[in-house]
DNA sequence: TTGCCTAAAACCGGAGCAAA
DNA sequence: TTTGCTCCGGTTTTAGGCAA
């Protein structure tokens, strides 16, 4: 495993990015699971904003609307799912809608017309059983979704034994094959990639099994150790150490040591010991530590993140693995997989709705289900990337790459609040005084300042016409960028809007206008909308598109060699 | 077709800040 | 001092996925 080096503190301010899906509820992992490529691209939540009070767009409105109207899917018949909701059988499957050069309006509307006539066929209801593989390179790009996973998503792979599997927030959209398509129709291949708001890294990961040289790069505990794993991991870890203790040995003898090992399924070659270690790990002694005390249910702070017994059997998994390390029975690597694998397992069994801003008021029946631990699924085959935590802003005057991906938050929610309880677990092994940490545990979910983790990306802002803090972050960014080809995803309801986005490359590279006709795309999906029309409520409605309908967009930009220089 | 379960965005109230 | 806006923390709702 190659580790970065860790960043000096960090200064508050730019470049903060949460799981991004973000998503601890991890954004993420999917990337990793068997098969060789795939887009599954996650997403973070969105948060409200003020309406726009119009549709930037590169292409005429005429055409934006005729495109829209030609992707619409045809109207469904009454007595299939959900055709009788007001929003018109919202469980219809969100449209795909790709325009620029890699594919003219024509393709695009005849395209449109094929996969509303056989959207059933294309997108048939996903069920339980073999996943099939699907290649990024496909001819048709994945089907967005607002706030879903797709087949191989959490539940088909919580069902699987040995399978990596993580709830994901927020992660509307499936863009992997959209973005490699968006770099392979400017030529670009191989090189460095460089995911600088990496969240779940699932971007980083997908980049790394088709051959680049990823760096990937988090602000958040909870997102860093996760792509230490699956991002920066080399080679299985070496166990040897731990696995022969006698009373580890013991532990896996015994009767549920063979159950645990057993239910983990069949380890890859060369990863048996992985396997062992987790079962070990899985049965540690339940302790009453500080996750029982602040999110457990029967802990003093009455916080209702995880069952009672769960809450115990993390402290318990979190204060052994500590010990592990602590006595050189696991190195570094070891630590890192096992925390990620106890990460991952915490997630699964929170009582949570989605994000941790709330738990919920009664343990809901996946919290109440035993904490169960799984080995990562560790990608081996691919080069291992490097893995940082820093300021993004920062970073990218260190850091050199070919491609520079930005997936900036474009909400105003600050993810490290809203996913404390891993970012917790994650970091814990950092306090150096337990017990002033638990003092700074505050409020009715027991947030943490966590005060170095805010992002100026969340950031709106700028009254009287000036550019918002987002904004300025941003230019800074990608006038500092030390990359020739960088690429932008930004959801089309962020905090900036499209022709600042355009402005800000334009300006990096020395370019007089964003060609948006050339270097911009629209990738159009539907809205995860919670909330009914109520007490007269009006949902804002994009102009040119269906309710609900909203686009995440792509920008690309080529640096000039001379601007790199000058940013550098 | 039914019904359970989950996701994640919206709601709401309050604090803080800057302009008028 | 008032007004209007952003930001934050806490909570809930329900569309849609999915299994039976």
């Amino acid at each position: 495993m190659r580790l970065a080096r860790p960043l000096p503190p960090l200064e508050r301010g730019r470049g903060r990015r949460g799981l991004c899906g973000p998503a601890l509820h991890l954004r993420q992992l999917l990337a990793l699971l068997p098969r060789p490529r795939g887009p599954y691209p996650l997403r973070l939540p969105h948060a409200r904003g003020p309406p726009r009070s119009h549709h930037q767009g590169a292409v005429s409105r005429p055409r934006a609307a005729a495109s829209v109207a030609l992707l619409r899917p045809p109207p469904r018949r009454r007595g299939a799912a959900g055709t009788d909701r007001p929003d018109g059988g919202a469980r219809s499957r969100p449209r795909p809608l790709v325009r620029g050069r890699e594919r003219t309006l024509v393709q695009g509307v005849a395209r449109a017309r094929a996969l509303c006539s056989s959207r059933a066929a294309a997108f048939p209801r996903a069920r339980s059983g073999p996943l099939r593989p699907r290649r990024a390179t496909q001819a048709h790009p994945a089907p967005l979704r607002a706030g879903r996973l797709e087949r191989e998503g959490h539940r088909a792979v919580a069902r699987g034994a040995g399978a990596a599997h993580v709830r994901l927030i927020g992660n509307k959209t499936k863009l992997l094959g959209s973005i490699q398509r968006f770099l392979e129709a400017r030529g670009v291949h191989g090189g460095t990639f460089f995911d600088v708001f990496a969240g779940t890294g699932s971007v980083g990961r997908h980049f790394r099994r088709l051959g680049y040289r990823v760096r990937a790069n988090d602000l958040l505990w909870s997102s860093y150790v996760r792509q230490l794993v699956y991002v920066g991991c080399a080679r299985v870890p070496d166990f040897s150490g731990l696995l022969e203790l006698p009373q580890v040995r013991r532990r896996l003898a015994g009767r549920r040591g063979r159950a645990e090992r057993e239910a983990l399924g069949t380890a890859p070659p060369g990863q048996e010991d992985l396997y062992a270690a987790v079962a070990a790990l899985a049965l540690a002694r339940p302790r009453r530590g500080l996750i029982w005390r602040q999110y457990a249910e029967g802990g003093p702070a009455g916080r209702l993140y995880f069952s009672d017994e769960n809450g115990r059997r993390i402290d318990g998994a979190h204060e052994e693995l500590l010990a592990w390390r602590r006595d050189g029975r696991v190195g570094q690597d070891g630590f890192w997989v096992l925390l990620a694998s106890l990460l991952e397992a915490a997630d699964r069994v929170a009582n949570i709705s989605g994000t941790y801003g709330a738990f919920l008021k009664r343990l809901q029946e996946s919290a109440r289900e035993p904490l169960r631990l799984r080995p990562p699924l560790l990608d081996l085959r691919s080069p291992a990337g490097r893995v940082y935590r820093g300021d993004a802003n920062a970073l990218v005057r260190r850091v050199s790459a070919d491609v520079l991906y930005l997936d900036p938050p474009y909400n105003q929610r600050q993810y490290a609040k809203n996913y404390h309880v891993p970012e917790v677990l994650a970091e814990l092994h950092t306090a150096t005084d337990l017990r002033a940490y638990e003092a700074e545990i505050y409020g009715k979910t027991g947030l943490r300042r966590f005060e170095d983790r805010r992002s100026e990306y969340c950031r709106r802002g700028g009254r009287r016409g000036g550019p918002s803090p987002c904004e300025k972050a941003f230019r800074d960014l990608v006038r500092a960028a030390r990359a020739e080809h960088i690429v932008v995803s930004y959801s089309e309801e962020g905090i900036l809007d499209r022709e600042a986005i355009g402005a800000a490359l334009a300006e990096a590279a020395g370019l007089p206008a964003f060609d948006f006709e050339r270097d911009h795309r629209v990738i159009s999906h539907r809205r995860f909308r919670s909330d009914r029309n109520r007490n007269g409520r009006v949902y804002r409605v994009l102009e040119g598109r269906a309710p609900d309908e909203v686009g995440e967009w792509l920008f690309y930009v080529r640096k000039p060699r001379s601007r790199r220089r000058a940013s550098a």
